[in-house]
DNA sequence: CCTGATTTGTTCATAAGATTTACTAACACA
DNA sequence: TGTGTTAGTAAATCTTATGAACAAATCAGG
C-alpha cells in the first residue's frame, strides 16, 4: 500500500544491486492476477449499477430470509442505512416482488414499524424434474417451496424432439394452473447442462447440444432456468434442507450422480460435468460388469435396480431369515463402497456433509451406516468430528424443489 | 401434438383454488437465497468505493497480464471508458504502482501513444517456503515471479516459538536485502491454514493457533500473507506455470498434499483442510502401517522417503538390472495408488489438470504414466480428452512462487 | 392533557464514481 | 496545407449511497 510506509521499516542501504533488475526482460507468460480465492475475470467491469443490483438482491435476501421486517429493521441488518433501504424497497414494492404487511403489533416507543415481505402470495414458481427414468414430474409452487400443485406425466420411452415436445406440454399444463404471476420456470435435468441452461448431453432422453433454456424461454415469455438435476438437488438441500455451504448431494436412481456445494457455491467442473461419479470404478478387484463395458464401477454397486435386484435375491434365497436381515449384508456392502469412493473426496474437500438422495428402503440404514464407518477407517480423525451422512430432508420432491431454488436465485439472487 | 399428448394424462381439471395461499403459514427455516453459482453473503453490502476498488484492480490486472499497454488500449480491453482508465491510471501512478514508459514506437496515424506498465522494477515480493522438512526457505522476486535472491535456514529440530523466531529472522534478512520497496511478504506454511493466516495446526513446527500473518505484520509494517504451502503452489502454477482453472497439484515430500483450484478459486474446505489428502486409505487391502495408525494411506505409498526407500531396497536387491529398470515396478505401483485416490476426485470435480511437485527422480516418469493409466482406466471416457498429467513447471521453487503469488492477488488483485 | 423521549420513514443536499460529449494535441497521408 | 485518426483531458450529467434534518406516531410520566 504506502510505499513509504515499506520504504520506513526497511533497513537503509543494502548491497546486491549486481543481481538486480537491469536486464530483466519481461518474459511473461500468460499470467493472472488473483484476488486470494477469486478470480478476477479480464474485461469484467463493474459499473455504480451494479451496486445497486446487488444491494437490491441484499435487500430481498434479507427479507426472504428473515421475513416479516421493517424498512429500519432491514437496514441494520443489511448495514445500509434507511435511507437506501427505502428507496430500493420502494422499486421492489413496484416491481410487486415485496409488500408491505400492515403495523407491527406491539407496545413500544417511536412510530410503529411498517412491516414488509417478500410477496410470498403472489408469486408462484414452476418446477420440472427430468431425472427420472420413465416419468417427468412437475409442479407448482411458493416462494418458499412448498408444493401446491403437482403432476406426473409418462415419459413413455420418448427421445429426442418427443421428449423436448413432452417437457413444453408439462410445462405449459402447470403454467395454466397457476394463480398468480409466475417468478419464472426451474428444470432439474439429468445429464452434463451447462451455466446457459444447454443440455450438452443427456443419453436416456437422447439430448445432446438440447437449447432446453431457450426454447422454453421463447415459448413462455418468462424467465427460464435449466440446470443439472443433482446441481438442482444440491441447491435445494442447502435452501430448504438446513445443509450447510460445503456439501456432497449423492443421488441414487437409475445411476449415480452427485452435486457439490463447495464454500456456498455450486461446482460445474471444467466441462460442466462436476458430480458425475457413477462410472468411478470402485475397488481394486471384483465388481460387475457395467454399461459403460468397464467392470466394478459405483453404479454397479449402487444405482437401485441393480440394487434393488440384488436385495430381493437375497431375500428370496433365505427365507427363513427377517427379509431386513437377509438384505442388510448387501447393503452394508454397497455403503461400503460409496464410503471407498467418497473418502479421497471428502479429504481433498473437506466436506462436512454427505446427503443421500434415494430409495429410503434400500438408503437409510445399513447403507447409510456402513457408509459412515468407511469413511471413519478411511479418512482423517480430524473429519470425523464433523462429517455428518444423512439422507435428505425433501424426500422424492428434491429435484422439483432444487428447480424452485434455482429460480429464487436467478431472480432474486445477484444475478 | 405432443402437447395433447402430455395433456391427456394430466389430470385435466383445474379447481384447486382451496389448495392455494390462503391460511399459507410462513414456516421457514433458515434460508439462503443464492446467485445460481455464488453465495451471496447477508450483510455485504456493496458501495460505490467498491466498484472503484474492483476497476482499479481491473487496470492493474490488465496491465500485469498484458504489459506494456496505452491508456486507450487498456480502455478496450477492460471495456472501461478512456476517462475512466485516465483516472484510475493517475490514482495508481501516484501510488507508484504504475509507471510511464514512454511513447511507442512505430509508425501509426495519430497521437503516438503514452505506454504504460506494472512498476515491476521498482517493487519486490519477499517469498518464504516454511514446508521442507528440515528447513525453511526464502527469496525476493520481482514482480513476475523471478527470484532475485535466495536464502536457506537450517531448521534444525526448531518447533513453536523457536520456529517462529527462524520465520522472522529469515524475512528480516530478505527484508534487507530488497532494493526497492516491498509490495509485501508471502508465507506458504505447512498445516492447516486458514483465510487470516493463522495457523491452526502444523505438528512438524508445533504450532497450533499461530498467528502468524499477525505477527509478521506486525514486526515489517508491510502487508503479510501467510497461506497453506500447498494451496500457494497451486496458485503458482496457476499464475506462473501456465496451469488452468480447474486443477489439483500434489505436493509429494516428507508428507502429501495438495491444493485446489476450483473455477479459478482456491478452495479452503468447511475447516480450512481442504487438499489434506495424505492419510486417506488407498485400496482394499495391504498397504502399510502409517504414522496416524491406519494401514495403506497414500502417504505409505508415496511420501518422499519411504518411496525412495523402496526404490533404494530394489534397486540393491537386484543388481544386475539397470537402476532405472529396478525402480519402475515400484514406481508403478505407488503411481498406481495415486491414481486410485485421485479418481474420485478427478470426477466429482470434473478436473482437466493434475500437477505434481516433488522429487522429479520419483515423480517424472513411470510414477506418472501409471497414475494416468489408472485415472483412464477408472473414469468416464469423456474424461479422457482433456484430462492432463504432468509435473509442475516451477521445480523446487513452487512454494516460494506461490507466496509472491498470494501477494500479488492480496494488493493488486480484488480485496 | 401536556411534554419529552424514541423510533420510523422521508426529504434534501452532498460526495463518489462512471459515462457522454466535446475539446486539444499529435501524428500520417495526400 | 488540409483531412482523417488516435490519445488524452475537461466539463457536464447520471447513478447511487450517505448524512443531516424533519415530520409522524407512539410510549412514559407528570
Amino acid at each position: 500500500m504506502k510505499a513509504t510506509d515499506a520504504q520506513r521499516s526497511l533497513p537503509v542501504g543494502k548491497p546486491k544491486s549486481a543481481l538486480m533488475l537491469p536486464g530483466r526482460v519481461a518474459v511473461r507468460g500468460r499470467v493472472e492476477v488473483f484476488s486470494f480465492g477469486r478470480v478476477l475475470r479480464p474485461s469484467t467491469k463493474v459499473l455504480p449499477e451494479d451496486v445497486r443490483a446487488h444491494n437490491r438482491s441484499l435487500v430481498l435476501q434479507t427479507l426472504y430470509r428473515a421475513g416479516r421486517q421493517s424498512r429500519a429493521d432491514i437496514a441494520r441488518l443489511t448495514r445500509l442505512t434507511r435511507v437506501t433501504v427505502s428507496d430500493l424497497v420502494a422499486e421492489l414494492i413496484a416491481e410487486d416482488l415485496i409488500i408491505e404487511i400492515g403495523k407491527r403489533e406491539g407496545s413500544r416507543p417511536g412510530k410503529p414499524a411498517t412491516l414488509l415481505d417478500i410477496n410470498r402470495g403472489g408469486l408462484q414458481i414452476v418446477g420440472l424434474d427430468l431425472s427420472e427414468y420413465s416419468v417427468f414430474r412437475g409442479a407448482v409452487l411458493d416462494l418458499d417451496g412448498q408444493i401446491l400443485e403437482r403432476v406426473e406425466v409418462p415419459l413413455a420411452g420418448s427421445t429426442g424432439a418427443d421428449a423436448t415436445a413432452k417437457v413444453i406440454a408439462l410445462a405449459e399444463a402447470l403454467v395454466s394452473w397457476t394463480t398468480v404471476p409466475i417468478l419464472g420456470i426451474g428444470v432439474g435435468s439429468p445429464g452434463v447442462v451447462d451455466p446457459a441452461g444447454v443440455v450438452l448431453s443427456a443419453p436416456n432422453l437422447g439430448w445432446s447440444d438440447e437449447h432446453l433454456q431457450d426454447v422454453l424461454a421463447a415459448r413462455f415469455g418468462i424467465p427460464v432456468i435449466v440446470g443439472n438435476d443433482a446441481r438442482a438437488a444440491v441447491l435445494a438441500e442447502h435452501s430448504f434442507g438446513g445443509a450447510g455451504a460445503d456439501m456432497i448431494l449423492i443421488k441414487v436412481g437409475h445411476g449415480v450422480g452427485s452435486g457439490l456445494l463447495l464454500n456456498g457455491s455450486l461446482l460445474f467442473g471444467s466441462r460442466f460435468a462436476a458430480g458425475e461419479i457413477g462410472h468411478v470404478v470402485v475397488g481394486t478387484h471384483g465388481g460387475a460388469e457395467c454399461a459403460c463395458g468397464k467392470f466394478g464401477c459405483l453404479e454397479t454397486w449402487l444405482a437401485a435396480p441393480r440394487l434393488g435386484a440384488r436385495v430381493a435375491a437375497a431375500q428370496a434365497s433365505d427365507e427363513r431369515q427377517s427379509p431386513l436381515k437377509a438384505a442388510e449384508p448387501i447393503l452394508r456392502e454397497a455403503g461400503r463402497h460409496l464410503g471407498i469412493a467418497l473418502a479421497p473426496v471428502v479429504a481433498a474437500l473437506n466436506l462436512a456433509e454427505i446427503v443421500l438422495s434415494g430409495p429410503a428402503d434400500l438408503l437409510d440404514g445399513p447403507f447409510t451406516e456402513a457408509t459412515i464407518e468407511t469413511l471413519r477407517e478411511r479418512t482423517m480423525a480430524e473429519v470425523h468430528g464433523d462429517l455428518m451422512v444423512r439422507m435428505t430432508t425433501l424426500g422424492e420432491d428434491i429435484v422439483i424443489c432444487g428447480a424452485a431454488a434455482m429460480v429464487l436465485s436467478g431472480q432474486l439472487g445477484v444475478s
